[in-house]
DNA sequence: TTCAGGACTTCACATATGTGAGATAAAACG
DNA sequence: CGTTTTATCTCACATATGTGAAGTCCTGAA
């Protein structure tokens, strides 16, 4: 399958989302940072002026390895994934998701140096986004950002421990029912093949897994 | 074996770790530090008057599961290791390292919460504790510490992203081989059956590899 | 000194997962 | 419309890992 890479989402975007939609957007994004920390009106306001939203079609590369990610992507709706490809170039799919949540390869966006990895829109995706110049005015300027930040890096190395421990301790056939428990309508959107690499679990394997659930 | 459970260890200290010892001590713990920031003379104070050192002998059980923890410890020399009891109360090893490191259950450190991790000194160790109290007057009052403690988070996130990958990726033996490249001495001094554990294997398993491994 | 328990190994066997070569069906594309 | 790709499944076989019972060796407590 040939993957779109991103043309100038900016461009398209007025055409497509309007105020209301827009409104939706951000009101998701906000109930979603509240999850964390109490957001103020003005933090609010600094969100509503630097995030922009996009629209993206499905099967498009928004960020690639080998250059330095340039946004910071909340998704609205829509799943995406982070894959790498290893010494033999085979593609390894670290992390899939629907939102909505920050999807970013965060390392590569602080520190402004090349990634190896990409993110791909595995379906219509709509998003917020926000670019590192503007990110860090927020951040500055912000009444909760600082607070905000260090709350959500706890809150993913929380989920990697618990990944972790699940790797260590559960089987594939587990694994798998827990990610279909986890996220539910994500075998209607995300090919197996993917499924199968973020689970660690060969497509062979996988298969006869679901074959002797559905018996 | 019986695992001591924690007396008083500020009591005994001052018999056993004299100026010298507590100077190197802080040394080990600002190089530390120093990988990620540039840590000021007023902080490197902030820290000498409020972290601890502490001996702990062997076989202790630093921190222990169903309580609130209250320290946050580094290990200045000496292994640790972190581990929680499973459903069918078997022991699981998540965590293991022989420092210069901090070694906390961070999240109920940090919220005050119970924990269900235990910290466990499997050999003797040197640490430098700070409690909860003193610790947000640094985080409060130092120059660098917002900073530190973000990068740090960083840090543990990208460690844990990258475990992540070799336990989807590499095999039991792979792992087995990265982890005393990663950790030399380790096998000097902590059971092979927390090794086991931290890795995921089943100790029967671990100890066929060993074998083949030597051959 | 003896003894009990822990740490680690070993083995035979069970189970889980990987591998590669097709088969099938649906989707993409000219 | 037919052709080509892609996703998925299926199968037989190979390999990796788990399981439980037993044995060896060591160490620490009585």
């Amino acid at each position: 399958m040939e993957l779109k890479s991103q043309g100038m989402p900016e461009t398209n975007t007025q055409d497509i989302l309007n105020l209301e939609q827009t409104d939706r957007m951000f009101h998701t994004l906000f109930s979603f940072i509240k999850q964390l920390v109490d957001i103020s009106e003005h933090d609010q306001a600094l969100c509503r002026k630097f995030f922009k939203p996009v629209f993206v079609p499905k099967d498009t590369l928004l960020e690639s390895e080998g250059t330095v990610h340039q946004f910071h992507n909340f998704i609205v709706s829509g799943f995406m994934r982070n894959f790498f490809r290893d010494e033999d170039d085979k593609e390894m799919t670290t992390d899939i998701n629907g939102g909505p949540r920050f999807f970013t390869s965060y390392h590569s966006f602080i520190h402004q140096t090349p990634s190896n990895e990409n993110l791909h829109c595995i379906t219509d995706c709509t998003l917020l986004r926000i670019n590192r110049k503007d990110n860090e005015i927020i951040t500055l300027t912000g009444d909760t950002s600082q607070q905000y930040v260090g709350k959500i890096l706890e809150h993913y190395l929380e989920s990697s421990r618990q990944r972790i421990i699940e790797l260590n301790t559960l089987t594939a056939k587990e694994r798998y029912l827990k990610l279909l428990d986890t996220h539910p309508g994500i075998l209607q959107y995300v090919p197996i093949n993917h499924i199968a690499s973020f689970l660690g679990i060969n497509p062979g394997s996988l298969s006869r897994i679901r074959q002797e659930i559905s018996a």
